[in-house]
DNA sequence: ATAGGCCATTGACGTGAGTCAAGGAATGAC
DNA sequence: GTCATTCCTTGACTCACGTCAATGGCCTAT
């Protein structure tokens, strides 16, 4: 039981409560910990894996942040999501073996290994094991569905507004403010994910902080009005049982 | 060993190469029978399931056409995706226990019901069936990824253009017309999924007609020119290798 | 057959977001 | 420290798509 293999055991990690062990009892857990035996670290701007790589391991994201982004033929790209810690990335390679997205750090960052074969493995064994894998991948789903609500029906404040609520609350699970938070994301990469360009991205933030809703500047956003913001993305949000 | 149990036994399902039995060797299909025991007959306008409702079963269209899709508080919503035979509907059921979007038929349909329960405590025993559920599920993620590009990057024909060849190649993959189709979506769903106005939908419909590269009356469409279609939608189509 | 409702098409006009362009602030390299 | 680069903001103008409105075709029921 040498330092390395305590460091890397989910039983000992600060995630745990976040992370894939969520639930396991602690046999559970130490089976896992045999499947999960490495790291790797990512400096900024490196890939974690590319589309076309060949798909062997989940990554569990242990510090750091990430995007995901597929890329068509002639070189359009569209962000697909922001990944933070306790988050599981690499669900899009199962299907064909390959990856079909490039997983950029966009901080230094440290992902887990869950080499996949194994993880089926122990997920025969362990029907909490199984259902957690299958909840991942079904939240997974509905979070991309809900992006599919935000691309196809609503208009550049709105998303902006939903994209800041999400992030907020996101950090606040994770003991971060409710209320202030640090983008590690550029505008352009905003504007990718949310359907709009970057100077759209801009003059949105601008507005929002004409309003007193929030306060900018470059990558520091502080949330001065959370039901503001709300109610942008949801007109009608708290007029329930009142008349007219 | 009843008409009934033999008429739902994926084992005699004609589907069975499209469907969830895809690559299951005969004692792992025995084993899929029993999991598989009802049908479900869906009407026209009809759900199989509604957003909110408990999460049981998956399901797989057995014959018709479904539309899945989501609604905000405020009543808009957004079509997630449309189902043909063969594919599987419910996975965003899992995480929470309860539906998060509607199904609804767009034409009478039958489905064979899934109860997933049955369908873990089976994977745990046949990983071919364990792995090809996790495929399931990340072809599902990839197909949103896909879907997300196109409402994040493209102009409306050509996210009309990639529609079309989309549902065309997955007709074709069915046995259908490789040119020709029957569209079982109105205008307005159409627009819905591509995050557009039924008047645009139409608009460039009529627009792709004077073009010659479709023919379109109603909800009958035939495809003139499939090489022009993909050249909207991806337009340095086939130019590698060609100088200037 | 006929009536009513839904669905699709088309036109005129408005507007939200894209494009192009310039300048300035922050960050990282040496 | 200062230089280069990347990132962000803002303005002026354009345009793709949405909105509003009118008309007509196609189903479905009786």
């Amino acid at each position: 039981m040498d330092i390395q293999s305590i460091k890397v055991a989910c039983s000992s990690c600060n995630l745990r409560e976040l992370c894939l062990p969520m639930g396991l009892n602690s046999e559970e857990m130490d089976k896992l910990d045999h499947v999960i035996s490495t790291r790797r670290r990512i400096k900024r701007g490196q890939a974690l894996f590319n589309s076309g790589d060949a798909f062997t391991s989940l990554y569990a994201v242990r510090s750091g942040f990430f995007k995901t982004a597929v890329t068509t033929a002639d070189g359009r790209d569209q962000v697909t999501g922001f990944q933070m810690t306790g988050e599981i990335i690499g669900m899009d390679g199962i299907v064909h073996d390959r990856h079909s997205c490039d997983a950029i750090a966009l901080e230094d960052a440290e992902v887990c290994v869950l080499p996949f074969d194994k993880l089926e493995q122990l997920s025969r064994e362990f029907s909490t094991l199984q259902h957690h894998v299958h909840k991942i991948m079904s939240r997974e789903i509905v979070r991309d569905h809900g992006v599919m609500l935000l691309l196809g029906s609503m208009r550049a404040e709105e998303r902006l507004a939903a994209f800041l609520l999400n992030l907020v609350q996101r950090l606040h699970a994770r003991g971060f403010s409710q209320s202030e938070l640090i983008l590690r994301m550029t505008r352009e990469e905003i504007g990718s994910y949310l359907g709009m360009k970057l100077e759209t991205v801009s003059r949105t933030f601008s507005k929002f902080m004409e309003e007193g809703i929030i306060e900018v500047r470059q990558r520091y956003v502080h949330i001065k009005n959370t039901d503001g913001l709300s109610r942008i993305v949801n007109p009608n949000n708290e007029c329930e049982g009142r008349s007219s």
